[in-house]
DNA sequence: CCAGAGATATGCT
DNA sequence: GCATATCTCTGGC
């Protein structure tokens, strides 16, 4: 059954040593799945990115060149995970991209249960949407910071053979009035219900 | 529907 | 002390 395997392949280590924001739109549709200590996993298909641009990006946590405890992964290869705390509160996933010393990463802003992107409906329940929401379904803490993406409690897969349209837009947040604010480093799936429901992206373009 | 408060980690000034 | 890559609840229109 090659139809059957290919959507279990494992993303090669290349796929997260492209350009960031490139990165960041080829993830979505791509299976994510976490596999808990009891053995049990949930496999969810991403539908929400952004992408971080390293030390030249004011929103990045590398920003400048910040190089602390917290954000080491992010120095390391891509393909790795980086998971921080936010608020106090919230955690948040991020896929390391590019070589080790290039520290730039894509946020996982929302997904999907895989069952309910197969049956197209995609409206998708709202389990996900949302960084923090997603780590929480997902048991994602900042104990998984610095993992393998290709590992045993986190895996990121080539996903389901489905085409979908992309929505671009800028990225959530402050305004750094730099110039990387403004480009389209925020990538949606079109008409689904955990994007589209929480703030408008932009422009459509052909999916894969 | 929209605005504001609150939870309180992390890093900077 | 302050800002932030968040989310939920609350109260007002």
């Amino acid at each position: 059954m090659a139809r059957l395997r290919q959507g279990k392949r494992l993303l090669p280590a290349r796929f997260f040593l492209r350009d960031t924001a490139e990165t960041a739109r080829e993830l979505l549709g791509r299976r994510l799945v976490r596999t808990l200590p009891d053995g049990s996993s949930v496999a969810v298909i991403v539908v929400e990115t952004e992408a971080y641009l390293g030390v030249g990006d004011r929103a990045a946590h590398t920003w400048n060149g910040r190089r602390t405890p917290r954000v080491l992964p992010m120095w390391g290869p891509g393909g790795h995970a980086y998971v921080y705390r936010i608020y106090g509160l919230h955690h948040c996933l991020n896929v390391v991209t590019k070589r080790a010393g290039e520290p730039e990463a894509v946020l996982v802003r929302a997904a999907v249960p895989e069952d309910e992107w197969l049956d197209r409906s995609a409206a998708g329940s709202l389990r996900f949407s949302g960084p923090g929401k997603l780590c929480a379904g997902l048991a994602i803490t900042t104990a998984l910071s610095g993992a393998s993406l290709r590992g045993p409690e986190l895996r990121l897969e080539a996903g389901p053979d489905r085409p979908f349209d992309v929505l671009v837009g800028p990225r959530v947040g402050v305004d750094y009035a730099g110039e990387a604010a403004a480009w389209p480093l925020r990538f949606g799936v079109a008409g689904c219900r955990a994007v589209t429901a929480r703030k408008a992206l932009s422009g459509s373009r052909p999916g894969s």
